[in-house]
DNA sequence: TAAATTTTCGGAAACGTTTCCGAAAAAAAG
DNA sequence: CTTTTTTTCGGAAACGTTTCCGAAAATTTA
């Protein structure tokens, strides 16, 4: 019985509206708005007797008529390649306290690597009138002709970590080139002489300037660019290790890896241990945007920790400003993070 | 000067609406919405001129409008704990893909396992109209009034994961009595002794099953319950470690944990490890709820997979069966999992 | 005290849909 | 060929706000 009350209650249940709390106080709907947008001419004592009396009868704006007529949907679509990566669920906490404290709701949409599937989730977003959108490319988007339309009309669009060089819009973006040539600089300070750097593929920004970071740190202490090479090899944790056996099969072993990102280091760590070489002692590791796993594996990790938090706030805050101030010139906005050195890279017999 | 244009583009671009098709083709307002909702009388030809002439004007349904119309928001509103835990990210997919392909939108967010932001994330969300909630709650939460409250009002809630089991409301939650039993009972079967479950917070519905499945494994192949014990530890790695060195230092050691979660088996794997004790020679560990962590610690660590996506899936499934169909009588659904046996639990000298 | 100014407010249109109601057109039945 | 039924469509109200415009009330100025 209690449960069939239940349903009756909400079937019955309506939302208290403007006008139930107008015509209870013989004012004009226009009023009680006023009351509640505090930008207009309005007595300060009705003004009051209207937000108490509202609060009373628990009246609540309905935000779906308020974007109807403000012709604003109040949403904020933000696409990542995934978002079980830590690094992209600590940003999407970033966008999200800056976007929600200004009652905007994010929308969150992943596109596994692919481009089709980015392709549809940023149609599916636009289709649902986010007022702009948050992005960060999947590692198959080479085609950015799409993006190329929708900023052309004027669609605020920031991207993030993932960039292509050539849209014409505010980035947020890593220093890759300069945290890589201090990973690099860390190995070779360590005493590592032949370091092999395993890259990303060059399409992508952030695995080009990582590289270009590595050379210039082998540059700049004069060691020769073909011993300390460069070998592209992905981003995946599968990838280090295939590179690394190979390498291990060749007999074409570095004496210390630095790497594109965490997986591919952690893949070269599992192939070093399968054939029971020793970390650091025979090959010394660092990785990069390191996440929690760093500490958990054995040895530890040295890797470069990206302000994963920073990023997303930094992005969400010049979305609003491209908002509200419409879209001036595109501004990118590089940030800093910090070196971890963990076992993984540190010389025993140098201490 | 493209950068100008740019901008005034956006200005002026106005959208187009249904009255915009419906002057062009001179039929009316009602006809066009009619073609684009098919549950309506309309002459099929001229539904197909309207489709593809509003297709050819670039015309899409203003979804606020349409949502103010049907007074519904099409939003579903997701409260997890934490969305960098991979669990619940895994989790969110699965809910994400049921709801998005039924034209819903997903709010997501996270109570950092605190009650009063849980509490803060509902009212945010329920203020923004959602039409229904899928929570799963914090470890803090013990008060769920305001959850009776909303259920009573027939608000559409679903729970999984962390559930409170008083609560009239359907679930989703893993067997973890049943499977807590298998890990238990595979430790006895590599022939460990003595066995210590470590256990967390009591009044946590998955921490108490799990406890329990510890305790019918050892009931049934009549070992000691004082000599195989359980210890309340908590969720975290930090409190496994923490347990786990208490016990060394009074020359406690069990011959393996059974631990409540992957965190807390880690936590006393590196306690172990610190402490020079092999496992899992000396000390075989099994996790729960396994992450893509398991295999990359080491020794890799035997735990169990819970079906994260189906359980997202099953999740929105209910929701939208209670929205479409009203609620009817609670209904809790259980998801079976799988035991993967790693090195951390195998002894060798059995084999 | 009358006129001018400012403050406060109500009416009504608008946002872009859906949906009810009734009428016109077409088809079927007589 | 008329009458009845069915199919197809247009008009208009409604959803719950915001905002423009103008008028009434209150205040200031002369």
């Amino acid at each position: 019985m209690s449960y069939h009350a239940s349903i009756t209650q909400y079937a019955i249940m309506k939302h208290v509206t403007i006008k139930d709390v107008a015509k209870r106080l013989n004012v004009s709907v226009s009023s009680v708005s006023r009351a509640f947008n505090d930008k207009y001419d309005i007595k300060k004592e009705t003004k009051e007797l209207i937000l108490r009396t509202a609060k009373e009868m628990g009246y609540h704006p309905n935000p779906i008529a308020r974007k109807l007529m403000q012709q604003k949907s109040y949403n904020i679509g933000v696409v990542v390649p995934e978002f079980i990566n830590e690094f992209f669920s600590e940003t999407i906490i970033g966008i999200q306290d800056v976007l929600i404290s200004k009652g905007y709701q994010v929308l969150i949409m992943q596109s596994n690597e692919h481009y089709e599937n980015e392709l549809m989730n940023v149609k599916t977003l636009s289709d649902n009138m986010v007022d702009g959108l948050i992005v960060s490319l999947s590692r198959e988007t080479h085609n950015t002709e799409f993006y190329l339309k929708l900023l052309a009309e004027g669609y605020p669009i920031i991207f993030f970590n993932r960039i292509n060089d050539s849209l014409p819009a505010s980035k947020v973006i890593f220093n890759d080139f300069k945290w890589s040539f201090f990973a690099t600089e860390h190995l070779i300070k360590q005493g590592f002489k032949k370091i092999y750097h395993l890259s990303g593929q060059n399409h992508l920004s952030l695995a080009k300037n990582r590289m270009k970071g590595f050379q210039k740190a082998i540059e700049k202490y004069d060691m020769s660019p073909e011993e300390n090479r460069v070998i592209e090899t992905g981003l995946l944790m599968d990838e280090g290790d295939k590179i690394t056996q190979e390498l291990i099969d060749n007999q074409d072993l570095p004496e210390a890896f630095s790497c594109v990102n965490d997986p591919v280091a952690l893949g070269a760590m599992r192939a070093l241990k399968r054939n029971k070489i020793k970390i650091p002692e025979e090959v010394g590791v660092v990785g990069f945007t390191e996440t929690r796993l760093a500490d958990l594996v054995d040895p530890s990790l040295t890797s470069v920790k990206q302000p994963t938090y920073e990023i997303g706030k930094t992005t969400a805050e010049l979305l609003l400003k491209q908002i509200n101030n419409g879209f001036k010139t595109p501004e990118t906005v590089s940030l800093d993070g910090q070196l971890n050195i963990r076992a993984s890279s540190v010389r025993k017999t140098i201490a």
